[in-house]
DNA sequence: ATCCGACTAGACAACGTTGTCTCAGTGTAT
DNA sequence: ATACACTGAGACAACGTTGTCTAGTCGGAT
């Protein structure tokens, strides 16, 4: 048919090539695809015709050029959807994008704090409606223009650094503690804790939290219980087996996320230990896992949903003070209590 | 500061302004910005802080526009991201976009055909270079031509209807009927099912290879055995107990996919109950269940990254005969073998 | 001194769409 | 018959950017 077109494919046809075919002005054609109910009957359906014939179909981004309406897009920017605490989070915010019939992106996070910034500012590029992230580290403060000149930013699970802007976390420092002080009052002196990497200020908080419940019963703290970098299940069990080697091992584990958890329930498992477990993170199927133990739970969806309703707030031109949404966590039993 | 703007923001800087404050013409800061090399050094570096300064950020819609560039988009069509089997898929979608510096667009297929196909054609309207479609239902027939004007699409996880298109696949037919034949050969006569609608292809094709071992062992088929339509765990467990009920109970299950699966797998186990489980889809912490079953495991993620390369061959403008993946299964055992 | 080419920078138009304005045609009241 | 409002459709410019073309400046060879 039409081959002026370099590739393999014909150009898309535009208003102007409906309009051509249809006999009537590019403006008419323009009215009839946006619905404007002042064109003849006849003509319309003459316009919708030629459009369905050509397989036309307006090109959104020269609509919100030329109109200067919003791309009815955000953006998500988080580390890793094949993880589930990730997953989670963009499953909560898909569902609030939907509901404000918005299309969203999902941008990952990349190595290192330049890469972030790099994704963000492509995002910008884009002039999403507003952004959601997960911050990795590194400092924010140049995001501060982009959210001045109209792209709203919520933070989620970590506070920004260098930037007061809104965000939606856990509350891990009282969660840690409460947890702490519970294994305490069942008379546990020694506990083993295994963390991630300490740059993690979530991490961080949950540390200083247990700390802080080992200083409020005023017991010592044994630092050599405690094995940090503990990245996946594998680490975690190398890191339970040491410590139980110990000559005076802990009595209680205390994980920092799930995926250390799932290496330590393993290995507890296997060796029929009943050293008592609890895990920061709730995860799918903890409740069949083959023994006891205790999560701390919280809403993880709802960093998703909240954090994006927080952003669609902005969004609307509603005007407040940042706000830092805390959500808290729960104690919970989990695994088959009755085994064996 | 600029109070022309009709909101609360000022209105984000263009290239006429950074030009305006750069004391240059717009085409020098259009060529600064895309890094053209024949601008005397002093002047980009004008121009670059006055860029700086102001906060400008390129518009990517005008230049894609202008240019005739692509979107450096595509698009996901999903129905539901908090489903570990579609997370997944998603996960290796977004690597291998992140590997062509695409952003990816995740869409929800919504309730009907046809809020997926107004779905579909938003993201064309939005111009994207390609598309992923795990299709729920419908007749795709009125893509063909969204495809002929340079948009491809790849299917993942079941073909398209009514139209002649690469997709992705998992082979149904042959996992079903050969676990099948495992378990007959195990001397297992009569075989519980448990599956969601027929209406899915999937699932009539995972049947239907089951109907083929029973077939080709010239076994009698008992429809009583099977129970369709089994959503969730809740319903499995209430499938399974249903069976385990008859006067000539199954002494082997099939589940359909993972989620019967987790229902079927507790109410065995707190029923301490022997049967065998075979089920299509593998799972995470599947190898921690409570008692031993197996698995139709396939590369879940390979759906996503071989779809998404596939797209990206189509996407380069390479042409070929539409092409059908098919991945094949695998009976792993899982769950703890050693269980009480 | 003159010419040439190399190199920069600006003017202008265009991408595909929509906002604004104008104008032709119709019907109605004077 | 004239003035007037009203309806519907086209002309034109503009959104923010980039491709193309032109013009100016400079250094060096004639």
């Amino acid at each position: 048919m039409d081959a002026t077109a370099s590739g393999a494919f014909p150009r898309r046809p535009t208003m102007a090539d409906v309009a051509r075919s249809a006999g009537v002005s590019l403006k008419t054609v323009s009215r009839v695809i946006n619905g404007v109910s002042t064109v003849d009957v006849a003509m319309a359906a003459r316009v919708r015709d030629a459009a369905g014939q050509l397989g036309f179909r307006a090109n959104f981004a020269a609509s919100t050029l030329r109109s200067g309406s919003s791309s009815a897009t955000i953006g998500l920017l988080i580390k890793d959807l094949s993880n589930e605490f990730y997953a989670t989070i963009a499953s909560g915010v898909a569902e609030v994008a939907r509901a404000h019939q918005t299309q969203l992106i999902t941008a990952h996070s990349g190595e290192n704090a330049e890469d972030e910034m790099e994704a963000i500012f492509d995002l910008c590029r884009r002039r999403v409606d507003g952004l959601l992230i997960v911050p990795t580290g590194g400092n924010h403060s140049a995001l501060r223009s982009e959210i001045d000149l109209g792209i709203p930013m919520v933070f989620l699970d970590r506070n920004p650094v260098g930037l007061d802007a809104d965000s939606v976390v856990i509350d891990n420092y009282a969660g840690a503690r409460d947890a702490t002080l519970t294994l305490i009052s069942e008379g546990h002196t020694r506990i083993g804790v295994l963390v991630d990497t300490l740059n993690m200020p979530t991490m961080r908080q949950r540390v200083e939290g247990i700390h802080a419940a080992f200083a409020a019963a005023g017991l010592p703290w044994d630092d050599t219980l405690v094995s940090t970098n503990v990245r996946g299940p594998a680490e975690a069990s190398i890191a339970v087996e040491r410590l139980l080697s110990l000559s005076r091992p802990p009595t209680a584990f205390f994980c920092g996320n799930n995926r250390s958890s799932i290496g330590a329930l393993r290995t507890l498992w296997e060796q029929r230990r009943t050293e008592a477990l609890v895990a920061f993170d709730d995860f799918q199927l903890a409740e069949l896992m083959p023994r006891p133990f205790r999560v701390l739970r919280y809403d993880n969806r709802a960093l998703g949903t909240l954090g994006a309703q927080l952003l669609f707030r902005r969004i609307s031109g509603e005007i407040f003070d940042p706000v830092t949404v805390v959500l808290s966590t729960e104690l919970c039993p989990r695994g088959i209590q009755n085994f064996q």
